[in-house]
DNA sequence: TTGACATAATTAGCTGGCTAATTATAATCG
DNA sequence: CGATTATAATTAGCCAGCTAATTATGTCAA
């Protein structure tokens, strides 16, 4: 994700919003504000999670095999639950598996399946991780009220709502006709 | 940044709450929630500006490069505004400069460095991108109300303070001394 | 029953980020 | 002056994602 390290000022948006008309000031800001905090959200829980010795994709795995009964789910779940490709997912186990963290099970019925189970040094690693995480988060969140995180949820229902809009084809401004867009 | 398909219920919220107290439900709740919205907004910035032949690094260069006088600045200058190492901004010039869209010129006075410059073709790509994203964009923030941006900036402004809770030493969970940990 | 297709996991190879090392040049101080 | 230090950009090589291809296995219908 991009690294804004410099929002622009009110300077630079009249610039771009003059040459610009389509600019919608106020929501260019919200827009960027939101996507570079997240940037710096999302860096931060990194370091947090290095000092124990994991990066966001090992962890997640972590947390999501915890919610499983058994603490058992298999590479195809876990990758489409972690929201990254079976590869990566086979990377991410074959990382965890070396730690010890979670142990390869291999399927007697169905040989083409495996098995991925939390071992107990997985657990107890979670057992260290999860309360200092959620202590960080508690304190990060700390100012912000409960009203507040209410509305802050119902904007990013609509924002999610909203994702949609940049995939729609728009021949206007990029003069393909919606046709071809649409066959793409 | 991680990307959250499957974000928590209620069950397994209670589950995890239930085995680590330190838990604050509506923060988690909020942070992951923010995370994943987020990714999906810089997926979808993707998605329209790859219809243009760029990604998010190279889009902010020629945006970096409008904003100033003359359209002109230095790798080092960009690098540290973008938020990305000097490396990395040198194969975004690469890039840029392969496509025409900006040129280096070499300092005369000092053989070190070097002026980065949108060229015409470079503003030109900007003048099709821009109508485009914030066009989408205008779309996208449509049923967020003023008054909704303006609470999502004012807790942003909160969430981007409390960012360093996530750096802060804790040595009740990590059982390593904070004397050792300032130290690192 | 066997050929075509489907599914699960993995491997191979690409990309864009990073850090550390390198090259070139300038500035400073004994 | 000339050695040391500082600065700017680049190169080299690492890592974690990705897609596409591969391997292995299972399913189904002619």
């Amino acid at each position: 994700m991009l690294q804004l390290r410099d929002l622009p000022n009110k300077a630079v948006l009249d610039k771009f919003s003059g040459r610009y008309p389509e600019a919608d000031v106020s929501a260019v800001t919200a827009f960027l504000h939101l996507l570079r905090v997240a940037t710096d959200l999302s860096a931060a829980l990194d370091s947090c999670l290095s000092r124990h010795g994991l990066l966001q994709g090992r962890w997640w795995v972590l947390i999501l095999l915890m919610r499983e009964d058994q603490s058992i789910s298999t590479p195809s779940v876990l990758a489409e639950k972690a929201g990254v490709s079976r590869a990566t997912m086979t990377g991410l186990i074959d990382g965890l598996e070396r730690d010890g963290l979670i142990a390869r099970l291999f399927d007697k019925e169905d040989r083409r399946r495996v098995s991925i189970q939390l071992t107990a040094a997985g657990q107890a690693k979670l057992d260290e991780v999860m309360p200092d995480y959620y202590t960080r988060l508690r304190l990060c969140m700390d100012s912000v009220t409960e009203a507040e995180r209410d509305i802050l949820n119902t904007i990013l229902v609509k924002l999610n709502a909203g994702v949609s809009a940049f995939s729609i084809p728009n021949n206007k401004t990029t003069g393909i006709p919606a046709v071809h867009q649409a066959e793409a």
